[in-house]
DNA sequence: CGATTTACTTGATCGAAATCAATGGTGCGA
DNA sequence: TCGCACCATTGATTTCGATCAAGTAAATCG
């Protein structure tokens, strides 16, 4: 089950440098999991057994709090979740689900608190993943509390663009609900975004983008390194 | 100048743990500095040059965009920023200006990171450090995002009642003005809310705090260990 | 002591986004 | 092919908080 994938993951950064009795230690009690779409992976409060890292498919993490909630991150091949609370061995902070199909790594948190103690390079994998997290959370919360809802599609669509060879046209690579939630806001406000965005040298048809003006795309957007 | 101080950087839990000769080499490069009020200490965009952990006195840290401003965290004395910038020897992400007179350490970043990549016991305290303020600042995104600022101010209150021995009657340690930052509004809205927590088994007056009826008060605010 | 700044409060208005509601389009299975 | 989900769009309304505008009280300073 596991070895098929051994290779992948042997790859990820988080395993790379790691010796291979180190390795072999994390993943002897590892598994490999398949899960179906919408499947609540983890809850908020429960202890952090496992550490997990995706695959393949999509996992959107999120809290709740009095009936009301919130999406917090998505994630996709490669990252992991959620390291911090198996290192502290404190409760999860948050929940996950899966948005698809998709397939995951679940390796005990005991195991990588043990080889964390002894392995100083699984040690120095562990806190460049975690300052990445944390980076990442920090330019998250930038992007949402500086940014209208209009300015964070236009710097998402500046990324997709760049994702897709900067061609002028291109097609979403997700459904727009799920894009909607990822840049926190509902999908109606979505849709009254990317109205908005005809102004600004984007057309939107469908999940067809062209943009028919990037400078001025650009002039709109203003991309920045320490948000984007 | 750095002497005097020894001993309380000693204790932070950042170094208890580390060999004496590597608590020399961290030390020896690094310097006490006293700031003003209102004085900007790191500017986001500027490379990280020094790990600062804050002895005395107040920080703020924000982030600018196109003229707006955000304010992310408030700082007090223990703790560190921004150590995920100096692990990763990449930019900082957020500003950070003294809100009072304050005394802060400066610790250059290679010391850290040299230090880092072959004392085991400080990459642990490091990792620790990191989680912890990675959970903080999810933390802090779920009570930003799931809760009205009334109930913000509801949950800080109870905080405060508990931190000042559960007595009914006590004062604010912050000026409002500063409550008001911290907790992610204006303080004209905080105000507002103040004012609505009468409603709620909380009386204002000045700074003074009076805690009319417990129960009410824990019954609005709900406060939940998995944000607060 | 009076003058000026600073902190705080309160009211009025504005704006961004959420919510509610209605409708149109598309794919899928019976 | 018909119905049925599900997704997306659009409009109307509401809500929360920000902004603007006075005005008061307390603190500081000449």
């Amino acid at each position: 089950m596991l070895s098929r994938h051994i290779d992948e993951i042997r790859a990820l950064p988080l395993f790379a440098q790691v010796s291979e009795a180190s390795f072999r230690d994390l993943t002897r009690g590892a598994y490999v999991q398949n899960f179906p779409p919408r499947a609540e992976l983890i809850t908020e409060g429960d202890p952090a057994d496992f550490l997990h890292v995706v695959i393949s498919g999509c996992i959107e993490m999120f809290a709740s709090w009095q009936g009301r909630e919130t999406s917090l991150f998505l994630l996709g091949p490669q990252d992991t979740f959620i390291l911090a609370a198996t290192i502290k061995d404190r409760p999860y902070l948050m929940s996950a689900r899966t948005l698809e199909k998709s397939r995951l790594i679940m390796i005990p948190s005991e195991d990588i608190r043990a080889v964390f103690e002894r392995d100083s390079d699984f040690a120095k994998a562990i806190v460049s993943e975690l300052a990445a997290c944390y980076r990442g959370a920090i330019k998250g919360a930038k992007n949402l509390r500086l940014r209208t809802s209009s300015e964070r599609i236009a710097n998402f669509l500046l990324k997709e663009y760049h994702a897709h060879g900067a061609q002028e046209r291109f097609a979403l690579d997700f459904e727009k609900k799920r894009i909607a939630t990822f840049l926190g806001m509902t999908r109606e406000n979505l849709s009254r975004a990317f109205a908005n965005l005809r102004n600004h040298g984007v057309q939107v048809d469908g999940n067809e983008i062209v943009i028919t003006d990037l400078d001025k795309l650009i002039a709109f957007a203003r991309p920045d390194p320490l948000i984007d």
